[in-house]
DNA sequence: CTGAAAGCGCTAACAA
DNA sequence: TTGTTAGCGCTTTCAG
């Protein structure tokens, strides 16, 4: 007797059809007041929750998206992860959409039939989804990385911009020796960033010198081993411009060992605008922000308009990052 | 013309009846292996999925579960954020559950028809939501918060345990004067850390002071301000025990700014195994690990138990912590 | 081993 | 404004 009640039980209970019953459900407005009323009761009274699969079965749409992430081992994407997370989450909440999660090696399949449409947080290790997605007409949207080889929309960072932003703001606080720490130059992001740097340094027609650009891995360590390189030089940078956070706090952190003053005697950018990192730097650290969150909403609501306007999406969106200035870079003196 | 296929196409194509797709897509042995081919062929060729909404509604069931996460504002949660959805992401996978996603901030509500149970990841401000889904009698677990007063399945961690084995192992050590720094005692783990902490003083019959407990909020700098502060008395502690990995690196750093050996002249105990901040520690932090993943494993297990079972969960499990040996703890000398 | 057919619970014409 | 009814695509007896 525990049976599941659902829309006649409340169509019988209000003494209506089940058709008002739906309309009362689906707020469409043309139904009686004493109706609605009375149906609303039933509902609260019965307990009544219409079954989703029905309703998806029947209006041939199931108001739900796909997030698919990588399984990242690396715990310092974390921060970014769950940037991503929040903001997906709430544009869905927003949209009043499902989300489905799938955390992935790029050997496991979201259930594509649950759902609308899918998201992929970057793509590394999911390029076979993306293509079966693609394959079969599925709206899709990449977050994170931006290519022109494929027919999907992308939604991303402007990592050029950002670094030009970075290392423009150094150059203008009036540093002519800037060195850079690049990120793990296998990634678009890392290759990006040094981009900005050299163009920025041509711009401001700043030789650029080889001994200058020290190539990490975003991690601190490379940092950390750059760093004592760079100081050691006969005319060391008087400004570094750190690929990652977690760079430039490693930066920082061996200037100050060596009684290297920052930003006294040295200057260093981050990137990222990390809590996670800069929370553990002895100075406070400027970086330049991403808009993590705000790249998740505008995915989620490409997915949306791509879904809706049943249009082959192909945008490829940059978004602009942000210089916050902190502590870690001072005028040249 | 891009009406999407169904079973009905593939049962034409392949010359059966739509009963025998419906068959070999489920996978029921019961099937011809030539039929089983042909229709294996169709459904190839046509690029058939079954749509899911109709799958579960015919079979009265929808492979989901729900998670409800509490919308962080705290950075420094990431890591525990990230480790729940990886378990349960990892767990999901294996049970072929879908996973609706809910970052909540207890305003808005999980879409419960969409899926057949809910697992809280924490409990904070979302009790009404909880309340809700026990009064209808929806399949629920609770995780890393463990209650009697509420009839549901809890799984969590013992925290009591691990403190236990901390504060054993420094007295295992030699140790007699150990401190200790608080979490936020609004916390059930805060409290449940500092129980263990008393409890094991009390065990080795060595008198607690209360000079030597120090209130902190798990954040870096309480743990920095309370170590300042052991480290001024006449007869300093020589082991710390910090209820978190964060202040224990807090302390550390004190210490070492102070000329302070550590672990020569103070050992320090963190907890969490928490690599976003031993990371930055000059010393290798010697901490307790939560078994994150495994927690949100068995919390997914669990749920699936309830629904499947048909029964009315009410477990309280707690997992027990594992003591991380590294470098910031040694023998008194 | 296979097919026919009765639903699953709901939406959306269509008619009233 | 409301009710009737035909599906939505699939699972699952029940016969054969």
């Amino acid at each position: 007797m525990d049976k599941t009640i659902n829309i006649k039980d409340v169509a019988k209970a209000a003494g209506v059809s089940i058709a008002t019953v739906s309309r009362v459900v689906n707020g469409l407005v043309t139904v009686k007041r004493g109706n609605k009323a009375r149906v609303d009761e039933a509902i609260k009274k019965l307990k009544f929750r219409p079954n989703v699969s029905a309703q998806r079965l029947a209006a041939k749409q199931n108001n739900a998206i796909g997030l698919v992430i990588p399984r990242y081992t690396d715990i310092f994407h974390s921060f970014y992860a769950l940037q991503i997370l929040q903001g997906v989450g709430l544009a869905v909440e927003k949209m009043r959409l499902d989300l489905l999660l799938h955390i992935t090696n790029g050997n496991t399949f979201l259930n594509i039939s649950a759902v609308e449409g899918v998201i992929f947080s970057d793509i590394i290790g999911n390029e076979e989804q993306v293509d079966n997605i693609l394959q079969m007409d599925m709206p899709c949207v990449i977050m994170n990385y931006v290519t022109k080889d494929l027919p999907v929309s992308c939604v991303g960072i402007d990592n050029i911009g950002g670094a030009v932003k970075a290392v423009q703001h150094l150059i203008d606080l009036g540093h002519r020796n800037i060195a850079t720490i690049t990120g793990e130059l296998k990634s678009q992001v890392a290759i990006d960033r040094m981009d900005g740097y050299i163009k920025t340094l041509e711009k401001n027609k700043i030789e650029k010198k080889g001994i200058f650009v020290k190539y990490g891995d975003f991690g601190r360590d490379s940092a950390i081993k750059a760093t004592k390189e760079l100081i050691r030089l006969k005319t060391p940078p008087t400004a570094i411009f750190a690929a990652s956070d977690e760079m430039a706090v490693g930066a920082i952190q061996v200037a100050v060992e060596n009684g290297i003053n920052v930003p006294g005697e040295l200057s260093v950018m981050g990137f990222d605008d990390n809590p996670l990192a800069i929370g553990f730097s002895p100075v406070a650290v400027t970086t330049i922000r991403q808009p993590l969150h705000q790249m998740a909403i505008v995915a989620t609501e490409t997915l949306r308009d791509i879904i809706t306007k049943k249009i082959r999406g192909n945008k490829k969106i940059k978004l602009p990052c942000e210089l916050i200035e902190r502590s870690s870079c001072a005028p040249l003196t």
